[in-house]
RNA sequence: GACUUCGUAGUUCAACGGAUAGAAUAGAAGUUUCCUAAACUUUUGAUCUAGGUUCGAUUCCUAGCGAGGUCACCA
C-alpha cells in the first residue's frame, strides 16, 4: 500500500513540483496513535519543492491520493502531516491475509544463501555465566529471525579447548585434588559434580596457589634473597623498586603490578603449566588422555546447561583443530605486500591509513595469535559452506577493535564476503552491584540463575495460575517455560548494542513489560478460543471498533517488523513489538465482549482477530526462543 | 594519554531528523455478579551542559562534564 502512494506522488511529480525532485523525499511512516489516520505523509520535504504551504501542499497531495486510490477513505493535512486513513474493507482484507497464511510474516527461503552466526564460544575453564546467556540468547534469536526472514542458517561455536589456561586447570586437577578411598581423584561421577563446575574449581584453585607462591616469592625479594633468582630478575626488581621512590599512589600500584607479573614469571606452577601446553602441542599421549578426559566433562556439564537455555548448534569448531589455520595465508598475504616482516621475523599488517594501527598476524617464532586463527577460521567456513554469504559473530563490545580489524585484512586479503561479515556487538551485563568480576566473586552463575528463575515462577504460578488438570510434569515444564521466557525476555529487550543493567528483582517480574506477560495474553487467548468451540474459518466483513482496527493495523506489521529486526540483528525489535501487540490486546479484551457478543458477526470477527493475535504471540515469541504454553 | 561506545522520569528501558518525548516499575486513586485481575482504567514525573546545522534536533556537528570499553609476540 505505501507503493501504491509511493507511486501516485511519483506520477504526479512532473506537474506537482518545480525543480529537482528526488523520490526519497516521499516518507511515509504509520500514523501516531493519538491522531486520526493509518498511514502520515510527511509534507515538510514536498512543500518546499511546491513553493506554498506545508498545509496547503498536504491538502493538494491529499486530493490526489484521495482520487487516485481507492483504499483511502479519508485524508486530512494538519500542519505538515498528512493524515491518511484507509477504509474498513481494507483493514478486513489485511486480516484475511493474516488468517490464511499459517506461517504470517515469515519469509521461505528464496535462494541457498546461507548465514553463519557464531555465538556462545566459552572458555573450557570457566561454567557459563550470566554474560553467556545474553550471548546465548541473542545469538540464537538472531539465528531464528535470520531464518525467518529467508535466509538458511548455520549456528556454530568456537570452543575455546586449547592454551595455556586449559593446561592450568588441568595440572592443578594433577596437583591438588584429594585423593578417595580408591584412590582416585576427583571426577564427575565420583563427587557428584557438574563437569564444568569441577574442571572450573580446579582452575580457580590453580591460580590461588600461583597467585601464592608469587606472593611468596615477592617476600623472598624483600628479605633481599635471590639464591634461586637469575641475575636479570635481581637487576629488575631492583630497578622497579627504587621507582617506587617518590611516586604517587597510582604510579606506585602500576609497579606493583609489574613487580607481581616479574614474580609470576618464577613461579613453578607457571613453569610446569608451559611445559604442558608443550607437551600438549607435541602429542604427548599422557597429556593428551588428560585433556580429553578433562574436556569431556565440561562439554557435558555444558550440554546439561544448553539444554536448560533452549540453545542449539548446528555445527561445532574446536580451537584444538582450528589453531593451525590461517598460517598459510598469512605467508601468502606476506609474498602479495599485504603484510610486512620486522626485524625479528614478526609479521604485521599496517593499517594506519584506515585510521588503525599495525597489527600483529605471526609471532616471530612463525606461531599463530588470535587474529591469525580467526582469519584461517572464517576462510575454513567458506570452504565448508559453499552457499554461505556471510556471517555473524555474537561476541561482546570488549572485542570491537579485534573484529573491526579482521574484516579489514579478511578484505584486503580479497574476499569478497568480508563485506558480509558483522560483528554483533552487545554491551556488558552489570548488576546492581557493579561489574561481575570473577576475582571478585560476583559472576552470576547461569545454572543457578535459571533454577532461580524457574522456581521463583514455580513459586508465583501455584499461587495464580490455572493449573487444574495438570500432571506433575506438565507442571514443571510449565514453570521451566514461565521462569526461562521471563529471563530470555528481560535480558532481549534491550537493544543489543547497548550495555545494561540486570536486577535480580526485575529479572523474575511477571507484570509489565516482561515475557510472561506476553505468555499470559497468549494463553488468555487459547482458552478463550477453546471456550468458544468455533471453528474459525475465512474472514468475514464485521463492524469493527477502532480497538479492533488498531489490533489489525498492528498484526498486518509483523512482517516489516521481522525484516527490521533481520537487517538490524536485533531480537530487541521483535520483544517490543510483541509486548506493545500483547498490551493493545489486553486493552481490547478488557473493553470488548467477545464470547458473550450477541451479534454474531461481531463476535466472530473478535474471535477471529483474537486468534491471529495469538498465532502472532506464539510466532514472534519463538523466534525470541520463548515458548507459548496453552495455559497459565 | 590515544581511540571508541554511551549519558532520557526516583529506577530500568523506548523513540528511520518529524506532531504534545513513549512504556514499565515505584507512588496516588479506581475496576471482579461476564470470556484467565500474571489484567484493565486514571494520575504524578525526564532529554548532562554550552554552542552550531535545519522549516523542525533526544537523534547530526563542535567543545566541555560524567560513565564504560580497547590499546599484549593473552585468547
Amino acid at each position: 500500500m505505501e507503493q501504491k502512494i509511493k507511486q501516485v506522488i511519483l506520477n504526479a511529480a512532473p506537474t506537482l513540483f518545480l525543480g529537482e525532485f528526488n523520490s526519497n523525499s516521499i516518507q511515509l511512516k504509520a500514523t501516531r496513535k493519538d491522531v486520526a489516520g493509518d498511514l502520515t505523509l510527511l509534507v515538510f520535504p514536498l512543500a518546499k519543492l511546491m513553493q506554498c504551504s506545508p498545509v496547503e501542499a498536504g491538502e493538494r497531495i491529499g486530493l490526489l491520493i484521495e482520487s487516485e486510490v481507492p483504499e483511502v477513505s479519508e485524508v486530512a493535512s494538519v500542519n505538515g502531516f498528512l493524515n491518511i486513513t484507509f477504509s474498513d474493507n481494507y483493514w478486513i482484507k489485511q486480516l484475511s491475509l493474516v488468517q490464511e497464511d499459517p506461517h504470517f510474516g515469515l519469509v521461505p527461503p528464496k535462494s541457498k544463501a546461507t548465514i553463519m552466526v557464531e555465538y556462545s564460544s566459552p572458555n573450557t575453564n570457566k561454567p557459563l555465566h550470566l554474560g553467556h546467556l545474553r550471548n546465548n540468547f541473542l545469538g540464537f534469536s538472531v539465528a531464528e529471525i535470520l531464518k525467518a526472514s529467508g535466509y538458511h542458517v548455520v549456528k556454530t561455536q568456537v570452543i575455546n579447548d586449547r592454551g595455556i589456561h586449559i593446561c592450568k586447570s588441568m595440572l592443578a586437577w594433577e596437583k591438588f585434588s584429594p585423593l578417595n578411598a580408591n584412590g582416585e581423584r576427583e571426577t564427575p561421577s565420583n563427587t557428584g559434580w557438574k563437569g564444568d563446575k569441577l574442571v572450573g574449581k580446579y582452575y580457580v584453585a590453580f591460580d590461588k596457589h600461583f597467585n601464592a607462591e608469587a606472593a611468596s616469592i615477592i617476600e623472598q625479594w624483600k628479605a633481599n634473597n635471590f639464591e634461586y633468582f637469575p641475575a636479570e630478575i635481581e637487576t629488575e626488581y631492583k630497578r622497579l623498586s627504587a621507582a617506587l621512590e617518590g611516586k604517587d599512589e597510582k604510579a606506585q600500584a602500576g609497579i606493583h603490578d609489574k613487580i607481581k607479573e616479574l614474580a609470576k614469571n618464577q613461579t613453578s606452577l607457571l613453569r610446569e603449566a608451559k611445559e604442558m601446553l608443550v607437551k600438549w602441542e607435541a602429542k604427548d599421549p599422557q597429556v593428551y588422555l588428560l585433556w580429553t578426559t578433562m574436556n569431556s566433562w565440561v562439554y557435558a556439564g555444558f550440554e546439561s546447561t544448553y539444554a536448560q537455555m533452549g540453545v542449539t548448534f548446528d555445527q561445532l569448531y574446536y580451537e584444538s583443530e582450528t589453531y593451525l589455520l590461517g598460517k598459510d595465508v598469512v605467508m601468502k598475504g606476506l609474498s602479495d605486500g599485504i603484510f610486512y616482516k620486522k626485524e625479528d621475523d614478526s609479521v604485521w599488517i599496517d593499517l594506519s591509513a584506515e585510521g588503525l594501527d599495525e597489527k600483529l598476524v605471526l609471532r616471530s617464532d612463525g606461531t599463530a595469535v588470535y587474529m591469525t586463527q580467526d582469519i584461517g577460521t572464517a576462510i575454513d567456513r567458506f570452504h565448508d559452506y559453499p552457499e554461505l554469504e556471510g556471517m555473524v559473530y555474537t561476541v561482546g563490545n570488549e572485542q570491537d577493535y579485534h573484529f573491526k580489524v579482521l574484516f579489514l585484512i579478511l578484505a584486503k586479503l580479497g574476499y569478497s564476503w568480508a563485506k558480509n561479515c558483522y560483528h554483533l556487538s552487545y554491551g556488558m551485563v552489570d548488576l546492581p552491584s557493579g561489574k561481575m568480576k570473577s576475582r571478585e566473586g560476583t559472576v552470576v552463575d547461569a545454572d543457578d540463575l535459571m533454577q532461580e528463575v524457574i522456581d521463583k515462577a514455580e513459586e508465583l504460578t501455584s499461587e495464580r495460575g490455572h493449573l487444574e488438570g495438570m500432571s506433575e510434569n506438565d507442571k514443571s515444564s510449565l514453570y521451566q517455560q514461565i521462569g526461562m521466557g521471563g529471563l530470555k525476555y528481560y535480558l532481549m529487550k534491550v537493544d543489543p548494542k547497548k550495555r545494561m543493567l540486570f536486577n535480580p528483582e526485575e529479572s523474575v517480574d511477571l507484570t509489565g513489560n516482561t515475557g510472561p506477560f506476553i505468555q499470559y495474553a497468549h494463553a488468555r487467548i487459547c482458552s478463550l478460543l477453546a471456550k468458544s468451540q468455533i471453528e474459525i474459518g475465512a474472514v468475514a466483513p464485521f463492524e469493527m471498533s477502532h480497538e479492533e482496527k488498531e489490533l489489525i493495523k498492528q498484526l498486518a506489521q509483523y512482517p516489516a517488523i521481522i525484516q527490521e529486526a533481520a537487517s538490524l540483528y536485533s531480537p530487541a525489535i521483535i520483544a517490543n513489538y510483541l509486548y506493545e501487540l500483547a498490551k493493545q490486546y489486553g486493552h481490547f479484551y478488557q473493553t470488548q465482549a467477545i464470547l458473550i457478543e450477541v451479534d454474531s458477526a461481531k463476535k466472530l470477527g473478535r474471535l477471529t482477530l483474537s486468534a491471529n493475535v495469538a498465532k502472532v504471540l506464539k510466532s514472534g515469541l519463538s523466534l525470541l526462543g520463548i515458548s507459548a504454553p496453552k495455559k497459565m
